[in-house]
RNA sequence: GGGUCGCUAGCUCAAUGGUAGAGCUGCGGACUUUUAAUCCGUAGGUUCGGGGUUCGAGUCCCCGGCGACCCA
């Protein structure tokens, strides 16, 4: 430790603190503590004792000191394990000795690592406490906690999550919330024979959907590489080569702007099902959605953070893109409808197009402006245009859609569903057409892959498919931004300050 | 991309353009049943960075950084 490095006066104090530990032949991170139980189990077995009550067991535990109240021979901490459980520690003159006592009040910090050994006692006041016989620090915290009774400001909470993780429960509960989420998808998913396969991550050139990738190299191979931006057609290639309902769970990567429902990197799960259609898939969704918020909530009315709650059982309604539109806007909405008119509608209410912007790109603008508004729960949007669904097959009966749906929660999108096209030749069409665009300079269009185009030439089955933001499902079981869902999310480096 | 608000002690926040403060934390002391312990004393600042206006800037103006919210 160099004199000259600044550090904060509380900082400097922790650390002569941890050196005074070193200097008289104690370990301030000890490789390990003899610890017999954890506090969640003690609290689980000896909850309900009087107060006053003594057991005659003796019991080593460990975890972090989140309060201290040092009073003249008989100290007070509360001990706290990771996952929010306490329990209180009595250090007293009578059973410790003068040294020992003296040192926990010079030596123990809020926030330090503590292993106390002692008798499961409860005290006057019926707190279940360990009267501690024996302490040892199990590591020394070198900073300060923040105040115990006031919100950390959100930047503080999001750079330093783990500072967020020990005083805030509510981050305890969403960390642990999402791996609940997590895995009832992979079990729903599991039990319907669904395979959860990996595939790759680096990619010779994105697809699968329409944004900028991140783009990186390989030295060895000398050629450049992209983030993928969607899984999808390596999914279908799984298709194509009989896995016939596979998954996968991982992240994504688009690089575009961050906002409460946008993050650069997402966690998606996407889904095929060979024989199944869009009708089949937004059934699977539906309840995939529902036994996740059974799993995370035991029920399937959600409460979010502000207390509102959220009923998801039942049937979700299915409204028509198109019809929806037209009906909200007193104005017939169709895909034949021209590009004077739409862009007219836009203009009324202030959208900013480009004129790169596809009709459908209008009419998908039109509508969430219009339609989504007025969504009072899950909803199904039905029937989407053809030119921005470039990976879906033409409606079986109606011209100029396709056989997509998004669905919508809380206002924001959570899955998009898709009857697959599989004719190689229309994917072909499709694939030119959004690769001319991208040489028209539209950054989000897809580049033309040969080799999914081979892969649907061998013939893939009907299929259907779709993609589910997990982020974005945590956000509609919880009603935190996706920011509060994500453990570490990409934040901008502090300057030096 | 546009707008609004914010950034001050370890943390949460104050401060008409006129000596930068409080609570908690810390440090010293008292206290053998405390629960955010209490009581007494005390220390702690590059006011996000840079520039400008002014006798004087945390405060007003400009540029930049980071964040939150709203709009597109």
């Amino acid at each position: 430790m160099s004199d000259e490095e600044e550090v904060p006066e509380q900082v400097a104090i922790r650390r002569q603190k941890r050196q005074t530990l070193l200097d008289r032949g104690a370990q301030a991170y000890p490789v390990s503590v003899p610890i017999t139980t954890s506090i969640a189990q003690l609290r689980e077995q000896y909850g309900e004792l009087d107060a006053e009550a003594s057991t005659g067991v003796s019991v080593g535990i460990a975890g972090r000191i989140i309060y201290s109240r040092n009073t003249g021979k008989l100290a007070f901490a509360t001990v706290a394990a990771g996952s929010g459980e306490t329990i209180q520690a009595m250090v007293s003159l009578a059973q410790v000795g003068e040294e020992s006592l003296a040192d926990w009040k010079a030596l123990v910090d809020l926030g330090d690592q503590i292993f106390v050994q002692g008798e499961v006692i409860t005290s006057k006041r019926g707190e279940l406490s360990i009267f501690v016989d024996s302490w040892q620090m199990a590591a020394k915290a070198l900073r300060p906690l923040p105040v115990a009774h006031k919100e950390m400001n959100e930047e503080s909470r999001v750079r330093q999550r783990y500072v967020d993780l020990i005083m805030r429960p509510e981050a305890q509960i969403m960390a642990r919330t999402r791996v609940k989420t997590v895995s009832a998808l992979r079990t729903s998913l599991s039990n319907r024979e669904y395979l959860e396969i990996e595939t790759p991550m680096l990619q010779t050139q994105p697809g699968g959907a329409t944004a900028r990738p991140f783009i990186t190299a390989s030295n060895a191979f000398g050629i450049e590489l992209y983030l993928r931006i969607a899984p999808e057609l390596f999914l279908k290639r799984a298709v194509v080569g009989g896995l016939d309902q596979v998954f996968e769970i991982n992240r994504n990567f688009r690089n575009e702007g961050a906002d409460s429902t946008h993050s650069p990197e997402f966690a998606m799960l996407e889904f095929y099902q060979a024989f199944a259609d869009y009708q089949d898939m937004a059934t699977i969704t539906r309840e995939l959605v529902q036994e996740s918020a059974h799993a995370v909530a035991g029920s399937l009315t959600v409460t979010h953070l502000d207390g509102s709650q959220h009923d998801l059982s039942g049937v979700w309604p299915q409204v028509d893109l198109y019809g929806s539109l037209s009906e909200v806007t007193n104005q017939i909405v169709t895909p034949e409808t021209d590009r004077a008119t739409l862009e007219q509608m836009c203009a009324d209410i202030d959208i900013k197009f480009a004129p790169t912007w596809v009709n459908g790109k209008l009419v998908e603008e039109l509508f969430e402006h219009y339609v989504i508004p007025t969504f009072t729960g899950p909803t199904f949007v039905m029937d989407f245009p053809v030119d921005t669904s470039p990976l879906t097959r033409d409606h079986r009966s109606r011209a100029g859609v396709v056989e997509k749906w998004d669905l919508y929660v809380d206002g924001f999108e959570l899955a998009t569903g898709y009857s697959e096209l599989v004719d190689p030749v229309i994917q072909r069409e499709r694939l030119v057409e959004q690769a001319s665009l991208g040489a028209n300079g539209d950054k989000e269009a897809m580049p033309l892959d040969e080799d999914f185009l081979r892969a649907l030439e061998h013939g893939m089955p009907p299929s259907g498919g779709v993609g589910l933001g997990v982020d974005r499902l945590l956000m509609a079981l919880t009603g935190q931004g996706i920011r509060e869902t994500v453990l570490f999310p990409l934040v901008k480096p502090e300057r030096d300050r």
